[in-house]
DNA sequence: CCTCCACAGGAAGCGCAGGAGT
DNA sequence: ACTCCTGCGCTTCCTGTGGAGG
């Protein structure tokens, strides 16, 4: 029988794992010195009571752009604190910020930031009802209507003079973002008082292309993107974490290099370095070695990356799991190779591409294999959209060769590993349902 | 050249869930 | 308890696109 004491007991290369989550704020960032300075620069107009132009950041995942804004915005929130404390003691107001706001001297423009991740509130209704249930907790229900959190919202700015910051990370997941950014602007254009500024965050560089004319100029005020991390600077981002989340001489210096290494050859992405590392250091756990070397690095290589799919599709919902299964059956199945050769053209000599309708076909199939109801060919390719901006599918316009224009689609990940994962989850999915038949 | 095919993606509309108002 | 309202997921319908084939 183990025991939480021999759990805890065990040694281990661990000093602080928090530090070591991808969710930790450090002290410094290193290597994003100038982009911090530049939005720094950008919104320091809120100190002046005026109102900063809105920003898009754009940058691959793990390059920094979340603790970058952050950063700021904690350092934006420090002056505001201090400020605010040297009022009470000083009593006339040192602060430069009540000059411009005017007359009635108690009603100093205030900064408040929201930080609104778009993955969760994905519409411009969502978004509005987080922002009121951040600022307005009395609000905090549904079934008010959009009109009703706007007015809410736009009175509550007014009345304090409010500069508000909204931070939208992963902005593109926003369905109907024209509708979220003309509601901003026209907000800015009733207001007084007080103001909305955006901040964007996006790693799809070519999302913009889909705004609206409007909402481009709007969003895109100010941009700035965020260069992947070179292994250099990766590795001496891991020392850094290294120095306060492991134990001392636990890490060998190959295995950081090896991390850096792998990490800067996939897209620079700092987040998965650290988890790899991560791994590494849960793998020597288990085997009891408290060193991580390199042979460690190269064994969580393996494990993160069928790791980080086995999320994603976990927080898939149903149907665009079963679709991902129908496009990895397809992808694997060798039956598709010799039909393609008999009537289609040669379009796919790799051999991974996959055309929309087919990927439909099997995923009407694979609907009947689940019992589970089909849903329609135009929802069909809304769930191609997402599963490709969850970065599970790739898909290409048709160009030459192909009839008309299609989607030719292929699987981010090892279809061979995705299957059976995909397969026990909604099995899974499927006992659920019958169960809850049953009661 | 015209028509057909196979698909993309916009628009409208429908049923449902859940809260507000009465 | 009811009616009204709103957002959401979804279907249906429709228009547009561009190669294939007559």
């Amino acid at each position: 029988m183990t025991t939480f004491d021999e759990i805890l007991s065990k040694p281990s290369v661990f000093a602080d794992r928090n530090v070591l989550s991808p969710h930790y704020l450090p002290q410094m960032l290193p290597f994003r010195e100038k982009e911090i300075e530049r939005v720094m620069q950008w919104l320091a107009p809120a100190l002046r009571s005026q109102r900063p132009a809105n920003i898009f950041i754009y940058g691959k995942t793990g390059t920094g752009k979340t603790s970058s804004v952050k950063h700021v915005v904690k350092k934006l929130e420090e002056v505001f604190a201090k400020r605010d404390a040297s009022q009470k003691q000083g009593g006339t107001g040192i602060g430069a910020s009540g000059v411009v706001a005017g007359k009635n001297g108690s009603g100093t423009g205030v900064a408040k930031v929201c930080y609104v991740n778009c993955k969760i509130y994905n519409s411009r209704y969502r978004v509005l009802q987080r922002i009121t249930k951040e600022f307005l907790p009395e609000m905090d229900k549904m079934g008010f209507g959009l009109s009703t959190l706007y007015e809410k919202v736009t009175e509550w700015i007014a009345k304090g003079k409010v500069g508000l910051i909204v931070i939208l990370d992963e902005v593109d997941m926003v369905r109907d973002l024209d509708d979220l950014m003309y509601t901003m602007t026209r907000a800015n254009d009733e207001l007084s008082d007080g103001s909305i500024s955006v901040i964007g965050i996006s790693n799809k560089l070519n999302f913009k292309d889909a705004l609206g004319p409007r909402s481009k100029s709007s969003l895109l005020e100010n941009e700035i993107i965020f260069p992947p991390y070179l292994a250099p600077q990766l590795s001496a981002i891991l020392h850094q974490r290294i120095a306060a989340g492991f134990a001392k001489d636990t890490v060998s210096e190959g295995a950081v290099n090896l991390a850096a290494a792998i990490a800067a050859q996939e897209t620079g992405d700092a987040r998965y370095a650290l988890r790899l590392l991560v791994k590494a250091g849960e793998i020597a756990d288990e085997k009891c070695v408290l060193h991580v070397s390199d042979k460690e690095v190269e064994d969580a290589r393996r494990s993160v990356d069928t790791d980080l799919a086995v999320e994603t599709i976990s927080t898939l919902p149903e149907h665009q799991q079963i679709v991902m299964f129908a496009a990895c059956c397809l992808a694997l199945s060798t039956s598709r190779y010799a039909n393609l050769s008999g009537n289609q053209q040669k379009q796919d000599e790799d051999g991974k591409f996959m055309l929309s309708g087919e990927v439909y076909e099997e995923y009407l199939s694979a609907c009947r294999n689940f019992g589970r109801k089909r849903r329609s060919a135009r929802w069909y390719r809304e769930y191609l959209h997402d599963l490709e901006m969850l970065g599970m599918i790739t898909m290409v316009e048709s160009g030459k060769g192909i009839r008309g224009h299609t989607r030719l689609i292929k699987v981010g990940y090892a279809p061979e590993k995705l299957k059976p994962i995909l397969e026990k989850s909604l099995s899974q999915h499927r006992a659920e349902a019958e169960q809850a038949q049953l009661m």
